[in-house]
DNA sequence: TTGTACGCGTTATCAC
DNA sequence: GTGATAACGCGTACAA
């Protein structure tokens, strides 16, 4: 069932069919509805492949996730959520998603080429992308439009993307522990080569600077964003007497209660902690998680809409969407209810 | 840059060149390497538009998970996990994943209908989905074949699907408790509408029956995969006195932990508790969850490259796949080390 | 072993 | 407002 055979059916030419189901007004209304009638009648849809090769149009895009599986499906709703945003995004406007998930290393230097070279896509989302990622060589030859979730740590000024002020974040959460009274504060960062984990480390410096207080070398631990990191972090900071610490991700605070626990430190009283992200493990632990909310999901939607305004040249890249985050107050930090900040 | 431009550059014909890129063995062994070199020279790759129009095939297949995003990005490992195994079984066939996320009501009817008028998919797997959903009665009419994952409630004999052996499965975990002297044991069920929860209800029944143990009506609380039907499960049953509970999930059993804390009872002296999955949660809990550990990845991996194989002819529906499973004794049951079972 | 010619189903560009 | 007709890029009988 095709084209030619819908328009012997209604009596009528392909191309007349061809407008009547792109909504060229050039078509008479009686004309338009007959033929619609048989489409329907016929459950007609036409035939994806055929359109794309003269329109060059899949509206299919693409999500690339280089980062392990390991942290994609560990206990971990960041990327899920993401994808759920993603999801919602693509499917208000019609387009269907392919996802490309792994670490893409240099190893797997095959899937970066399906990736690049592959035009089933009419662009794609890369999400928390490492600085010296082999992929990120290839950005700039990429036939198509590329928004970046989180900030990139190259071409920034040259690609769209779409994250949250995590300076500032950051900053709101220090001040946060600064008011508490703690002055020791310690800083678990995520991985050391993505942009996010960069600001979050400034805006961290940041709080102390701007309080007075000095910033300790012995104090900032170098992590990754996942459990491990807050638990064996602790640990390092023990001799140097923390009395709070921001971690860079809801996970890495997680295993820093988990650590506390083990040292008999008691939260908050003998120790502030803070996460970032507000997934759900922060209030589901004990004590429960205070943590900067970033809206996960919605960075996902709006990337996903932002590349679509590209594809369809409602928009013009590099664009940067910089959506607002929100210090949300529960027990890990000592404030039994909500401060007023700043 | 087309097999045209190619075939010039090349001093050949565009079949020639076709020839080529298909592994076509009537090719001189000459020709066909100076054809391969301008391709990569020219880093050529056939559109894929234009081979799938003729092909009739996209190297696509698409996976529809039709739970809510909620259960998906909620700290429920389990469909990140099956997503992993889904990638991994579809790279290494070379094929692309679209993703289909969302809850599929009657009320999205729109979705509904893209999934299965979509001609961009070569074949499709769906997760878990509810024997009532409206999506089902699509299925038979789908143009392509399709592999369930999880035992599907209708058309069982006309459908191919993975899954474990969740009767057997069950048995296993609720003859643990009746060896660790267990009587009283509950059970909390998964979504009643899933074949895999209905199952594991057959097994807890089946065990209880050959130990000579009466089953208890009060003793079963339908419920779904998430952490409130543990913790309103627990508190429904706390006055028929169970002395064991086999949850369908670990999420329900992660529920039951927190219920029990509240009531002031102890895991495992007062109450054992097993779950099923042996996702993250289940080694991180307080105490640690004994559980069913099923092949959640291997579930994905063995579901595409089953589709794969009923797409490209190597296989013929339906064909039913069942891996196994495996207790895994923590802390959560009263054994305090593994004991042999059967 | 290679080239010619046609078809896949659609959109776009002309005439009329 | 409508209908031919020419692309789009590729695979493949069939002929050579």
């Amino acid at each position: 069932m095709n084209l030619e055979d819908i328009a012997k059916k209604a009596g009528v030419s392909r191309s007349t069919v061809s407008r009547v189901i792109n909504d060229d007004p050039n078509v008479n209304a009686l004309t338009r509805e007959k033929v619609w009638q048989i489409i329907r009648a016929e459950n007609f849809h036409p035939n994806p492949s055929a359109r794309a090769l003269v329109t060059r149009r899949t509206e299919i895009v693409g999500v690339v996730i280089p980062t392990s599986e390991n942290i994609f499906f560990t206990d971990n709703s960041y990327f899920p959520q993401l994808l759920a945003g993603l999801n919602y995004g693509t499917r208000d406007l019609e387009y269907a998603l392919l996802l490309w998930l792994g670490e893409l290393t240099a190893a797997d230097d095959n899937l970066i080429r399906r990736i690049s070279n592959n035009r089933q896509m009419d662009g794609i989302i890369i999400a928390s992308m490492e600085g010296h990622h082999p992929f990120f060589a290839m950005i700039p030859r990429l036939r198509y439009p590329v928004v970046m979730i989180d900030r990139p740590m190259l071409y920034e000024d040259r690609l769209s993307y779409v994250t949250v002020d995590n300076i500032a974040a950051a900053e709101m959460a220090v001040e946060h522990l600064i008011k508490l009274g703690r002055r020791r504060i310690a800083h678990i960062t995520g991985h050391p080569n993505i942009g996010d984990a960069q600001d979050r480390l400034q805006g961290y410096k940041n709080a102390l600077q701007r309080a007075g207080l000095p910033i300790l070398p012995e104090l900032i631990i170098p992590g990754h964003f996942n459990r491990n990191a807050g638990y064996d972090g602790l640990r390092q900071l023990l001799p140097h007497k923390p009395d709070a610490i921001f971690a860079a991700g809801d996970t890495i605070a997680i295993g820093i209660l988990q650590a506390a626990r083990d040292a008999g430190l008691t939260v908050p009283d003998d120790l502030s902690v803070i996460g970032f992200d507000d997934i759900d493990v922060a209030s589901q632990s004990f004590p429960m998680l205070t943590t900067v909310r970033q809206p996960v999901q919605q960075k996902g939607e709006k990337a996903a809409r932002l590349l679509i305004d590209l594809i369809e040249g409602r928009a013009i890249g590099p664009q940067h969407i910089i959506l607002p985050t929100e210090l949300v107050v529960r027990h890990s930090c000592g404030a039994s209810s909500p401060l007023p900040l700043r």
